[in-house]
RNA sequence: GCCCGCGUGGUGGAAUGGUAGACACAAGGGACUUAAAAUCCCUCGGCUGAAAGGCCGUGCCGGUUCGAGUCCGGCCGCGGGCACCA
């Protein structure tokens, strides 16, 4: 049993080296000393009461950039907090009965025991959640300060309405149509709701995205589409008879090079023309009623089928005297974007060919020659985005051009003769912040009969949720609580009520990152503190906040600047961003007697069965974990089995960190036993004496060269790549003949290289061989490139691109002797059959390419 | 539907336009062992060949190039986002 107790004992060693952080305050952050500062910041998460897979992924890849850059001699921030509002915790209590604030409190100390075991070099001093009044009440400060700033307004907007639970539902509550809890088809409905100015950011938010550097390209392209800028012109589309005092149609588009082919005016169910139409004809506001039946969400209104309706109303063509338009409504024209009017190109616009077919409208095309037919055959799509728009010269009277500059001049041709107003619109919609619920931060105003919307004074804030509520039924508690919203009105003192709408969770995690600078301020942040720490130096989080998120922060941001709560050094607040992938699983079910899937637990199934009743079970293809499909894989078993170290060894090797990487219990178990190894070859070369062994060149070159490559791979964020870079290594010292003290060098430099990603057993290795203090302080190695240069290369040889021989060559041999030696090589000599090549590439360092 | 990604052995993946499959996992074979576990060694894209080698091969079709997994165009499949999930 000796081999046994050789083994290594991560949970004892685990535990002994976390105290030993602890006790040296090894990860308290403080704005002090003359390193540079670098704040590394994972996003936060939702206090769901269990880790999983991906919080171990996401915040072990923070971990290593926290301890790399530690090691390289950084004064680093490395903070962790709670998003702790939302709808899980208020569903939970209308289920269960336990207050939000309960059970959140709850899972965020449940969820903390599972995180610490980790051993992330966290600053647990700073840590706060979002449902502290702390925290909340300096965001209901911020909030007033930007109404200040003329940054809040309020305004109607649609939300989905249960009218069987009378509430407001999420998107997400809302399935085919119908509410998650009551089945009843979803309406929609106008409410006065609170909105955030971003569209004044419109442009800068825009604009600033070529300063992201270190932001991943596609995340600042989405980005880019989702503010969408886009020039067109607004053309007024005169009725041929008014409504009651509308006198015309404005259609915004951004195609007006397709004016001739126009056959139709659509408009929104609630364009103004609608609405005043809808009063008068019960066809109407069936037509319009059964519009706003559909769903908020933009997907479910683009993929619902194309319905008009014909308003017998015309608008004169604009630029075809004496023809006409027929108007209709469309229940696909959004009167967010635009002006909630389009004009109908079905010969250029795939949707508008759909409805046209649908309503037998002419097809026409816009871009006909003289001698062509105007009218498009019924299969005759002409490509929407021509490259080359000659009509141009026949339209405008002016030069072909390329798409855009077409559609620019036709801009200009139409301002000239007075037709329309060429504009700059965006996509992007004002961020509508109020929610109809309970578990979030109050909106700190007052509703006064006197004096209006008036904003708490700063003095009464936090505006504190109550505790007292009730979740017996649908709706937000705050509206019917029997004082709450009872309160003197901050201006004239007359009894007035408090606004029972909460924010956006999105606003709580806006700006958390810089409370974390100070997260004990009386003031949302201190502008020292802010001034030291931000910005942040790399963030790292899941990909699906590549848009909303990350977005809402960079508009906080300034908005925070002007209102005095950030330098202007952090109004783009994040400096390098990393998007990580997900972790999967396979989906493992079985089927009830009604032929419903039964999903299991991984940890429940093995080789195919199930390990209780040993049933089959179906295997589906790795999907996301998520707890409805039962595929997820709780970190503390891993944790517990294998240890802290192997888990976070093995969720950063093998897949590169932004791609997904599917579980797999085997891998845990691989990283396990490589740790052991390695523990196993510490223990070994501790007991060589120094002078043992021989020659010291490869292993020292080969430690030179992991320093190098695991340095650049941490750099890069190829934290799978530095891996392999370390099993490399390894082996290479496994196997090594060097003396005892170049091993012992070696394995010192490979505990270094690893401990970012294993700290605790990398701390362990660096007692044992005599290293001085703790790793997690000890500066990090660096390599020697000199030692690292080969004196000769081996050079494919390709015969036509095909790899058919190789040379080994002095590394600074000239060309023309590179050329001779490959031209005389047996394989070349063959294929050239005596002829002479055609062409000789000659890549020095890399490639010989002969060409027949 | 729109925007953005991704697609390479049995599996995860590697490859500044320059030797496709590094490094691992799994599998198979062997050593050690009474045996098993653990550990160590070997093989491991396909076809072909006694071997040397040859041919094919990075989702599909085409293009650029001396040379394409990599760049361009068009498809197919999968994933993320679509403004009240976080």
């Amino acid at each position: 049993m000796s081999a046994y107790d050789a083994r290594y004992n991560a949970s004892a060693i685990e535990t002994k080296w976390q105290a030993a952080w602890e006790k040296a305050g090894t990860f308290k952050a403080s704005r002090s000393g003359d390193k540079p500062k670098y704040y590394v910041l994972e996003m936060f998460p939702y206090p769901s009461g269990r880790i999983h897979m991906g919080h171990v992924r996401n915040y072990t890849m923070g971990d290593v950039v926290a301890r790399h850059k530690m090691a390289t001699g950084h004064n680093v921030l490395h903070p962790m907090g709670w998003d702790a509002f939302g709808m899980p915790a208020e569903n939970a209590a209308m289920a269960s009965g336990i207050h939000p604030q309960t059970s959140t409190h709850q899972q965020i100390a449940a969820m903390k025991e599972q995180m610490k075991p980790l051993g992330w070099s966290l600053d647990w001093s700073r840590e706060f959640a979002t449902c502290d009044p702390e925290y909340y009440g300096q965001q209901q400060a911020m909030f007033i300060d930007f109404m200040d700033k003329g940054l809040v307004y309020r305004k109607n907007a649609v939300v989905n309405w249960d009218p069987v639970d009378m509430t407001v539902l999420a998107n997400e509550q809302v399935i085919d149509g119908k509410g998650w809890r009551s089945g009843a088809q979803v309406e929609r409905r106008e409410l006065t709701q609170w909105f955030f100015k971003i569209s004044d950011y419109s442009e800068e938010l825009l604009a600033a995205i070529d300063g992201l550097d270190n932001w991943p390209a596609k995340v600042k392209l989405m980005q880019a589409n989702w503010i969408g800028k886009s020039r067109g012109i607004e053309i007024p589309f005169q009725l041929t008879a008014p409504v009651g005092d509308i006198a015309d149609i404005a259609c915004y588009s951004t195609r007006p090079d397709t004016m001739r082919g126009a056959s139709f005016v659509a408009i929104s169910s609630d364009h103004p023309v609608a609405k005043a139409l809808e009063a008068e004809n019960p066809d109407v506001a069936a037509f319009c009623a059964s519009c706003r039946k559909m769903a908020t969400n933009e997907e479910a209104m683009e993929k619902a089928e194309k319905l008009g309706f014909d308003t017998g109303l015309s608008v004169a063509h604009p630029t075809e005297p004496g023809a006409t338009l027929p108007v209709w409504i469309g229940n696909f024209v959004l009167m967010d974007y635009g002006t909630g009017a389009v004009f109908g190109c079905p010969a250029h616009d795939q949707r508008d060919l759909d409805f046209a077919r649908k309503y037998k409208l002419p097809v026409r095309n816009a871009f006909y020659m003289p001698g062509e037919a105007v009218e498009v055959g019924n299969d005759a799509l002409v490509p929407a985005k021509t490259e080359t728009i000659e009509f141009i010269d026949h339209f405008a009277g002016i030069g072909a051009v390329t798409s855009q500059e077409a559609i620019d001049t036709t801009i200009d041709w139409f301002e000239a003769k007075d037709l329309g107003t060429g504009m700059v619109k965006y996509r992007l919609r004002d961020w509508g912040l109020s929610r109809q619920r309970y578990w979030g931060c109050p909106i700190p105003v007052v509703h006064c009969d006197a004096c209006g919307v008036v904003p708490e004074k700063k003095e009464n804030l936090p505006v504190k949720l109550p505790f007292d509520v009730t979740f017996d039924q649908p709706g937000n508690p705050l509206d019917r609580h029997p004082t709450w919203r009872d309160v003197d009105c901050p201006a004239c003192g007359k009894p007035a009520q408090r606004e029972t709408d909460t924010m956006d969770t999105f606003v709580d995690s806006s700006w958390y990152f810089a409370r974390f600078t100070a997260p004990n301020a009386a003031t949302p942040t201190n502008m020292a503190d802010a001034e030291y720490w931000m910005n942040v130096d790399q963030y790292i989080g899941g990909v699906e906040h590549a848009i909303l998120h990350l977005l809402y922060s960079r508009f906080f941001a300034r908005a925070m600047n002007i209102c005095g709560h950030l330098p202007d050094s952090a109004v783009e607040p994040f400096d390098a961003l990393f998007t990580q992938g997900m972790v999967t699983h396979e989906i493992y079910q079985t089927r009830d007697e009604n032929e419903r899937p039964i999903y299991h637990l991984p940890e429940d199934v093995a080789d195919g069965k199930l390990t209780a009743t040993g049933e089959a079970v179906e295997i589906i293809p790795s999907a996301k974990m998520s707890k409805s499909k039962k595929n997820v894989v709780d970190p503390v078993h891993i944790i517990k089995q294998y240890g802290a170290d192997a888990a976070r060894w093995f969720v950063l090797s093998d897949s590169p960190p932004e791609r997904d990487v599917e579980w797999t219990a085997s891998g845990a178990e691989a990283a396990h036993k490589h740790l052991n190894r390695v523990w196993l070859l510490c223990d070994r070369i501790a007991k060589m004496p120094d002078d043992a062994g021989g020659d010291d060149a490869d292993l020292t070159r080969a430690m030179h060269k992991a320093v190098q490559e695991v340095t650049l791979n941490i750099e890069t964020f190829a934290f799978n790549k530095a891996i392999a870079n370390l099993y490399e290594f390894t082996g290479i010292l496994g196997k090594s003949k060097a003396s005892g003290a170049a091993q012992k060098l070696a394995i010192r430099t490979l505990a270094q290289l690893m401990s970012p990603y294993t700290p605790h057993l990398s701390e362990d290795i660096w007692a044992h061989q005599g290293g001085t203090g703790l790793i997690a302080n000890a500066p990090w190695p660096v390599a020697d490139e000199t030692l690292l240069v080969q004196d000769t290369v081996t050079l494919p040889i390709q015969i036509n691109g095909k790899r058919r021989s190789e040379i080994t060559v002095p590394r600074d041999m000239p060309k023309e002797q590179v050329e001779k030696l490959a031209l005389a090589t047996d394989a070349v000599i063959r294929a050239l059959e005596g002829g002479a090549p055609k062409k000789i590439i000659v890549v020095p360092g890399r490639i010989v390419n002969v060409v027949l």
